[in-house]
RNA sequence: GCGCCUUUAGCUCAGUGGUAGAGCGUUUCGUUGACAUCGAAAAGGUCGGAGGUUCGAUCCCUCCAAGGCGCACCA
């Protein structure tokens, strides 16, 4: 339209999400994603973000988190309070490195052929890059957080602050060294937590062996060179004539031995024969007996799976092998009596690789879940009742507490119930691992008289106890959740000294995560911030689901249907991306995302343009005034009404974080009245020279009302619209510079 | 073993104590200015089954069926 006298006022009739970066370098130019900024704000509001785990590129779980924060954070600053949403990275210690050492792997290195400090280095580069792309990935989802308050898990501060929660709960008896089975993963060479763990169902052999005058029954003969002691139930009338610590001379695999008789109820009557032999060092249920009983225990395989001297010939082989030619062993010396193919069980395997896990008792460090805290640790914040409840309470009946008292809401009644159920059967964790890529466990140990040594500022030169100069460092790190689990009192406690963050900003009101991560972090959390603060680290939990392709299928690179967030923000923009992901979500429910979603919500994106398009044509040199003051129609108040209406609606929602009905609210009202009736109807009325000022108006007024509610959803078509009314004049002087901070 | 969840239109999912909604899809019609990334209209559901509470249930309770998930775990 080259004739057209006012071309550049003519805006393009697709919106174009080529623009979106230029919006969000404006908004941070701003300065307002930092809440100390904002004007005249009110009460702090807070989400810590959930850090990104800085080894990976994002997916479209980050678009998720992305998403349902930022609606909330720019929701809440809209609505006068100081947002503040906190951004940050994780170094997730084994999970980083697992991808690390896959890399090497490629690479036809391995760890194990490095020094650690080379590794370390390594993986340090690898996550800083990650944590650019991160970031850049982030701000594309139009994140409003504050940059100028990003951490990373590893900063100097933070670890800080890490030490100093050990070192308290180590003076309390809450961490400790602990010599027992652990679940070691061959394949990684590091224990496990339990939760990281997973219990696969396999189908095996079952043997059945003489053993002395007994017939005993296992699935896993490599593992029973040195089993001395036959366990069986006190009650059971078979094994009557035997008594507990009888000693019988018995042959076995590698030759005669003295056998024990053992009673202990661990040993069920319906399985096998009742009787069964133990391998305390390879068993958690066998330890279990062992100490009961006081017993002695062998290790029988080593930390490679090999098996060890004391299996003879077989010393050496790997256990898997080893299997078939013990029993053939046993067979030959007529211990064999029976074998069951059809043995079904589950195994214990790394969550990871799927490495099956060898149990093998080791010292590690562990956290009381259950022991009561000592009167000297904090407890201030506790609520009266909830301390008088539990009595001395446990780290777990803090967490427990806070759910029952209502200072921890998680926002699904589901979710809530899983959380209990877990926390009911809570067993303590073991926080040590025998990786690299971590935060060091701050303990040296004298190695002339074995004490333990806390030293969190690396000082210690020698032994206070007997005084050796002879020290050695724990080689060991922290679980990742050991530090992240600190992250929200953490993340606000090492920002700049007199910046008031802590004080200011905590407890936060929002933590938005998955439900996936529930055990992992938000539990960790709790207890950690009641423990440290004497707080709830947080007053509600919104936990998310998984997003999954068209067919419910989990994304996987396995699989090859991962979608990139940042090649759907390409084709269709973000705000289409952001609407597509809350549109019809209930809060903890899984989200299958078709493209066909993600383009119908482009559409709405570029229905909405075309809405604006409209109104700012048909109200060229129009400014928005109060129209009550010159009497409007009837008509202006109804519509204007429905708009305050439907804001009511929006503001109950959202405070309720029902997120997806908000979306369909204003879904519907936009498409439906406002365009498909109202629009239609200015049609004729705009015709009219006697309510064609009112009308206009009315538009006007409707559309700045509705791109409002609609910000925190669509931030970027909403801002653009309202840059476009404010060039032409349309806006009175006193709205603010951006729709992001313009209040509701 | 302990516990949790789901079952609503062809598909994917919202939702409510008073006889149901959206997106996508399907059918018919309609294009000289907001938008074909559109408009007008239509078809399509006894809200898994049985029983109960209620004046009234898809929504509350019980049982059943199918599917899914979490935790724990016996040699």
């Amino acid at each position: 339209m080259a004739d057209t006298p006012d071309r550049d006022r003519t805006l393009p009739p697709q919106y174009d999400p080529a623009g979106e970066q230029d919006i969000y370098t404006l908004w941070e130019r701003s300065g307002y994603f930092n809440p100390d900024k904002l004007p005249d704000a009110g009460e702090p509001y807070t989400i810590i973000m959930p850090p990104p785990n800085a080894n990976a590129p994002l997916h479209l779980g980050h678009a998720l988190f992305v998403t349902v924060e930022d609606i909330v954070t720019r929701y809440q600053r809209m609505r006068g309070r100081k947002a503040l949403w906190l951004p940050g990275f994780d170094h997730a210690g084994f999970e980083t490195q697992v991808v690390f050492e896959k890399k090497l792997d490629k690479e036809g290195r391995s760890r194990f052929g490095m020094q650690r400090e080379e590794f370390y280095k390594e993986v340090w580069d690898f996550v800083q890059s990650n944590k650019h792309l991160s970031e850049h990935g982030l701000k594309r989802l139009g994140s409003s957080c504050d940059w100028s308050r990003a951490m990373f898990t590893l900063d100097e501060r933070i670890v800080k602050i890490v030490y100093e929660t050990f070192a308290m709960m180590y003076r309390d008896g809450l961490v400790y060294r602990g010599n027992r089975t652990c679940n070691w993963c061959p394949k990684h060479q590091t224990n496990l937590a339990n939760l990281e763990t997973k219990y696969e169902e396999r189908t095996d052999t079952f043997y059945y062996f003489k053993y002395g005058p007994f017939t005993i029954g296992t699935a896993r003969p490599e593992t029973k060179f040195g089993d001395k002691y036959v366990v069986m139930h006190p009650d059971d009338e078979r094994y009557k004539d035997y008594v507990h610590g009888q000693k019988l001379e018995i042959e076995w695999i590698n030759g005669p031995l003295t056998a024990t008789v053992i009673k202990d109820a661990a040993a069920e009557m319906e399985f096998g024969t009742g009787a069964m032999t133990i391998t305390p060092w390879h068993s958690a249920v066998d330890f279990d007996i062992a100490r009961r009983h006081n017993l002695a225990m062998e290790q029988i395989i080593d930390l490679r799976g090999k098996l060890l001297p004391i299996a003879q010939e077989f010393a050496g082989m790997k256990i898997g092998e080893a299997r078939s030619k013990i029993v053939e062993k046993l067979k030959e010396k007529g211990l064999f009596v029976e074998e069951k193919t059809d043995y079904k069980h589950n195994v214990q395997t790394c969550y990871k690789c799927n490495t099956i896990i060898e149990p093998q008792v080791m010292p590690q460090w562990y956290m009381a879940m259950t022991k009561p805290i000592p009167s000297s640790a904090t407890q201030d914040g506790l609520p009266a009742e909830a301390l008088a409840k539990a009595g001395r309470p446990s780290l777990r009946d803090m967490a427990v507490a806070a759910i029952e008292k209502g200072e921890v809401e998680i926002v699904t009644e589901r979710f809530r119930k899983v959380f209990m159920h877990w926390m009911e059967n809570l067993e303590d964790w073991s926080i040590s691992r025998q990786i690299w890529w971590g935060i060091p466990i701050p303990v040296k140990y004298c190695e002339d008289c074995n004490e333990i040594i806390l030293d969190i500022e690396d000082k210690a030169a020698a032994c206070p106890k007997c005084g050796s100069g002879k020290l050695r460092q724990d080689p060991d790190t922290f679980d990742t959740w050991f530090s992240s689990g600190q992250w929200p009192f953490a993340a606000l406690m090492a920002q700049k000294e007199g910046q008031k963050d802590f004080e200011t900003y905590f407890p936060t009101q929002l933590m938005e995560t998955g439900w996936d991560i529930l055990f992992f972090w938000v539990a960790r959390m709790i207890m950690f911030s009641y423990y440290r603060t004497g707080k709830p680290p947080f007053a509600q939990v919104y936990l998310h689901g998984l997003v999954r392709d068209k067919d419910r299928q989990k994304m996987s690179k396995s699989k090859g249907n991962v979608v990139d967030p940042l090649g759907v923000i390409d084709t269709h923009g973000t705000d289409a991306l952001r609407f597509a992901l809350v549109f019809s979500t209930a809060a903890g429910n899984d989200i299958p995302l078709a493209e066909d979603k993600i383009k119908g919500m482009r559409h709405f994106a570029n229905k909405l343009w075309n809405i604006a398009r409209f109104v700012l044509a048909n109200a060229e040199g129009i400014q928005i005034h109060d129209i009550e003051a010159d009497g409007g129609t009837l008509e202006a108040f109804k519509m204007i009404g429905r708009v305050a209406r439907l804001k009511k609606e929006v503001i109950l929602h959202l405070d309720a974080l029902r997120l997806h009905e908000a979306a369909q609210e204003l879904y519907q009202f936009v498409w439906y009245e406002y365009a498909d009736k109202y629009i239609e109807e200015s049609k004729k009325e705009l015709q009219d020279e006697v309510s064609k000022g009112f009308r206009q108006q009315e538009l006007l007024q409707t559309l700045l009302e509705l791109i409002t509610l609609l910000h925190p959803f669509m931030p970027f078509v909403t801002e653009t619209i309202y840059q476009e009314m404010r060039k032409r004049g349309a806006l009175p002087i006193e709205e603010p510079e951006f729709l992001m901070i313009r209040q509701w």
